[in-house]
DNA sequence: AATGTTCCTGTAAGCGGTTGCAATTTGCAA
DNA sequence: TTGCAAATTGCAACCGCTTACAGGAACATT
């Protein structure tokens, strides 16, 4: 079923077919022709044939470090719903944040001519942005990470540094001295915040080493919370405790809930817990929350893609968000000191 | 850059670098040229004009409710898994439940000459299933839904029903007798589960009516905790209460867990609370709960696709996927009988 | 009536690959 | 050296659609 078969039925050149698909001048009675015989055929064109002519697939190609992860996923949706609207398909690649099999994917995407491609990996400092560059100049590229380095190549940045600043402004007002800080393995966004936290303790002109500082092996499985429930559980028992604990996300936050409340901590009158990411789970345990706001990004992503596909040759962009900081019941004034302290 | 210049850079003809790129028989010398050639160029082949020819995209069409609920996505995760191992790359389609746009994307799918589709809905129930068969016929189609009904397009299917009298089993095997159902609204699968825990009863020669059963409004959103608690906690206070509950998903059997703390009664010795999805909700409350397990869905989903577009014109196969009933700790005998039962 | 516009059409040349076919080269036995 | 099969190669057609170009019809302008 190809245009000629149209063409054949409604007895017209394969060029009228075309121009009737394309809305382009054609006299009444040819028209209707053309489109009796498309739909009495069921005929539907074929995007590659189409695609070879006019240089664009009408697709995009999306890469994510991982599909089952709700909260990137997030993201992905708003990009989807974005682009539908202009009937662009998008290519959903999962690159488990294997570098080898990014540039495979991006190369195929390439191949399949897709008009744009959005990368959304918080693993990003890792990857060789000469080569990310020499491919923005081959396709329109937008990068959809954590930080704040890379300048030269249109990305959308949550700056997770200063949503940590806001934390500590944040807990610094309501009178908190002693902050410790949960994170999980280096190399992720996670030394990010442990570097805010830790200028802001040294801005306060405290030294952080002096600070509770721990980091859990699974920060980002299911046994997040267990593991963070045992480790803190010792050394809440064991000693001082900080008045207040930010935790690297919602899981790490819970966990420390959860061993405040074993080792009979009331929280917030005792303790302080700040969480990150602001999943439902800090809703629905009423944790205050940093919410990296991922539907922004995604649609930020999908608007400055659509405008670098747009082709004006301007300035690479930056756009940077800031998180929010959403206050619930596990942070308040440190029980001791009831005053204003600053 | 096209394969004219590479052909021109080697001093070969297009047919010879196609060759190449195809591991056809090529002597050595032209080979290494052509190699060089693509190396020095940086070439990449377009693959809209390669599939033009060859007729396959290399690429399929996978249709999903929703990007952002991470249950679903696993599904999804897994075939992207499985059919990159063959440098396919897949559409995400996201529908919204919405049938029109469903069909929207099928028609572009099709158009752009995916070698497949995976229809993944909860609600295919709605669909006009003379559609689907026809779509079939014109490219290679798998669904992956919770229904049992549909039989004549290839499928995945988890069987609720069976899974839900698993656990009525289970349920009756603890001496069970008064088991109440805790659902959300009607048309989805709910009904599914609710009618395989009303047949369970009477096969038991109970009435079903007697039993307590509870619909929640908004039991997939992350109020549905809240919403159960309230409501439940309400129904568990007044009088006569059932040894045991089950919730459709495990956030509604969290919210019964919550709403049983509150009013005094003791899990499980009071009462039995299992959940549905077995998400890491349910590990982590060490709920009994039912896995649909999702992975297997898409490692099945993914292998029948392929089976399909293999083309041997086979009978439509079904597979059909039991769920596992994943015992923990809110599960036990009731209080007040302590023998075994009948 | 001759000329110029405007509007529709069809013809045919691509888009960037693949592939059947025939021509050429090569290898090897006679 | 000659003959013949096997291995390589290039030419050119083709995949299904778009579009520049030119021809033709219809109508308005002098």
């Amino acid at each position: 079923m190809t245009i000629n078969d149209i063409a054949r039925e409604a007895q017209v050149s394969t060029a009228t077919v075309s121009r009737v698909m394309n809305n382009k001048a054609v006299s009444t009675d040819r028209k209707a022709r053309v489109e009796a015989a498309i739909a009495k055929l069921n005929y539907v064109p074929n995007r590659m044939a189409r695609a070879l002519m006019s240089k664009s697939s009408h697709a995009i190609g999306v890469l994510t470090t991982s599909m089952s992860n709700q909260y990137y996923m997030e993201i992905t949706e708003v990009i989807e719903r974005r682009f539908r609207d202009k009937s662009y398909m998008q290519f959903l690649c999962c690159t488990d944040g294997d570098q080898e099999r990014e540039r495979t994917y991006i190369a195929d995407l390439v191949s399949r001519q897709v008009d744009g491609i959005i990368i959304i990996d918080p693993a990003l400092e890792n990857i060789d942005s000469g080569y990310l560059k020499a491919m923005a100049g081959q396709v329109p590229l937008v990068l959809v990470h954590p930080l704040a380095g890379v300048t030269d190549i249109d990305s959308v940045v949550i700056d997770q540094q200063l949503g940590m600043a806001r934390v500590m402004d944040y807990l610094a007002g309501l009178g908190h001295i002693d902050i410790g800080f949960v994170g999980g393995v280096v190399g992720y966004s996670y030394s990010l915040k442990e570097d805010a936290w830790r200028r802001a303790h040294v801005e306060a002109g405290r030294d952080p080493a002096k600070q509770l500082l721990v980091h859990i092996e699974d920060a980002n499985t299911e046994n997040a919370v267990s593991q963070t429930r045992l480790a803190l559980a010792r050394l809440l028992n064991s000693g001082t405790v900080p008045t207040a604990l930010f935790a690297c996300n919602d899981l790490m936050a819970i966990g420390i809930l959860e061993a405040a409340a074993e080792v009979g901590l009331r929280v917030p009158d005792d303790l302080t817990v700040i969480g990150h990411d602001n999943t439902f789970l800090a809703a629905h345990n009423k944790l205050t929350s940093v919410d990296l706001k991922m539907k922004s990004m995604g649609l930020a992503a999908a608007d400055l893609l659509m405008h670098v596909m747009e082709g004006r040759d301007s300035e690479p962009r930056r756009i940077l968000l800031t998180p929010d900081l959403v206050r619930r019941e596990t942070s308040a004034r440190p029980r001791s000191e009831d005053g204003t302290h600053h």
